[in-house]
DNA sequence: AGGTTCGCTCGGACGC
DNA sequence: TGCGTCCGAGCGAACC
C-alpha cells in the first residue's frame, strides 16, 4: 500500500536508472490500467520518446518525457522494475516500456488497480487525476492555520478528511492512523471541531512521521518494494497500524481495531481522545 | 455551489 | 473443493 513515503522512495530509485532510456515500443496486457488517452494512442505517442526526471505529487509518480508526461498511481500493489527484454514476464506484468538498449521498464500489479494517464507536458495539472489534488503535506505552506481553514466546513470525521486527497495529498490508511495517534486525536473527531492547539500537534505529527518514514525507505506492509527491489524499514516504527491487541508503546494499553470512514482503523483509547 | 456518499474497479485472503 | 464476502484508492456520478 504505497503512500507518500513509499512513492517518494520509488521515485528516487526510478531516477537511478530511468533518465535517458529511449522507448522503442510499449506492450499493454491489461488495457484498463491506461485511463488516458486510448491504448493505441498511448503507445503511438510514447514510441520514440526518452524518459527524463521522475517526480512525485501526492501518491502519484510523474514521469517526464520529451513531449509528454506520464502520471502513474500504484494503488495497493503496483510496482515498477527494470528487466532485460529476454527475461520472461509473469502474469501480473501489465505494461512494458521497451528501450533501445535491450532493457524494459515493467509495471506489475497483482490487483490491476493502478492507473496511468498520459498528457502533453504542461497540461497535466488541468486534467484528472492531478487537477483536484490538494496540498503537499511536506510543503512549508502546510501550517496549523491552513488546516483550520481547510477543515472549516468539514463535518466529517478527521480520519476521512485526512484520507481525502483533494485536501491533503499523500496520506493513506497507515499514515493517517499513525499521525492521529501521535497527535492524540481520536479518528472519529469531527474535523471542524479541532482547536488550533490540536491542529498544531496534527501538523507536527504529519511532518515528523512522513519525513521520518521517507528517511527509512517507507513501510513494507504487504508486498511493498521500491523500483530496485528494496524493502522499507518504517513498519518497525509504527505505533498503532497493524498492532491490534498489542500493547501501546506509550502507555501499555491494548491497541484496538475499529472501522472509521470504511477503513480498518487502529487506535489507543488511552492516548487518543 | 459546495460537501458528501455511492458505485465501480480487481484478485488474494478468509470463512463457511 | 467451492462459493461468497471483504478489503482498499480514487474517479465520476448522484445526492443533499
Amino acid at each position: 500500500m504505497p503512500e507518500l513515503p513509499e512513492v517518494e522512495n520509488v521515485k528516487n530509485t526510478l531516477n537511478q536508472f530511468l533518465p535517458g532510456k529511449m522507448i522503442t515500443d510499449v506492450k499493454i496486457h491489461w488495457e484498463n490500467i491506461i485511463k488516458h488517452p486510448g491504448t493505441e494512442e498511448f503507445i503511438l505517442k510514447l514510441k520514440g520518446q526518452t524518459f527524463q526526471t521522475v517526480y512525485r505529487r501526492g501518491k502519484f509518480l510523474i514521469f517526464h518525457l520529451d513531449e509528454d508526461v506520464l502520471v502513474s498511481h500504484l494503488r495497493m500493489e503496483g510496482k515498477y522494475g527494470l528487466s532485460q527484454s529476454e527475461e520472461p514476464a509473469d502474469k501480473h506484468t501489465h505494461v512494458i516500456f521497451q528501450f533501445s538498449d535491450g532493457t524494459e521498464l515493467r509495471y506489475r500489479d497483482v490487483r490491476k488497480f493502478g492507473t496511468m494517464h498520459l498528457y502533453p507536458k504542461g497540461t497535466e495539472e488541468s486534467h484528472a487525476p492531478l487537477k483536484t489534488l490538494g496540498i503537499e503535506p511536506l510543503s512549508d505552506s502546510l501550517t496549523a492555520a491552513l488546516l483550520k481553514k481547510l477543515f472549516a466546513n468539514r463535518k466529517r470525521n478527521i480520519k476521512s478528511v485526512l484520507l481525502d486527497q483533494t485536501l491533503i495529498a499523500g496520506l493513506g490508511n497507515i499514515y493517517v492512523d499513525e499521525v492521529l495517534f501521535q497527535a492524540g486525536i481520536h479518528p472519529e473527531t469531527q474535523a471542524n471541531k479541532l482547536t488550533l492547539p490540536r491542529l498544531k500537534k496534527l501538523k507536527t505529527a504529519i511532518t515528523e512521521i512522513l519525513s521520518e518514514s521517507v528517511k527509512h525507505g517507507g513501510s513494507s506492509i504487504r508486498s511493498y518494494t521500491n523500483a530496485v527491489g528494496e524493502t522499507g524499514g518504517f513498519q518497525l516504527k509504527l505505533f498503532v497500524y497493524g498492532r491490534k491487541n498489542e500493547a501501546c508503546r506509550v502507555c501499555g494499553s491494548e491497541i484496538e481495531r475499529l472501522v472509521v470512514a470504511g477503513r480498518g482503523t487502529h487506535i489507543c483509547k488511552t492516548c487518543q481522545k
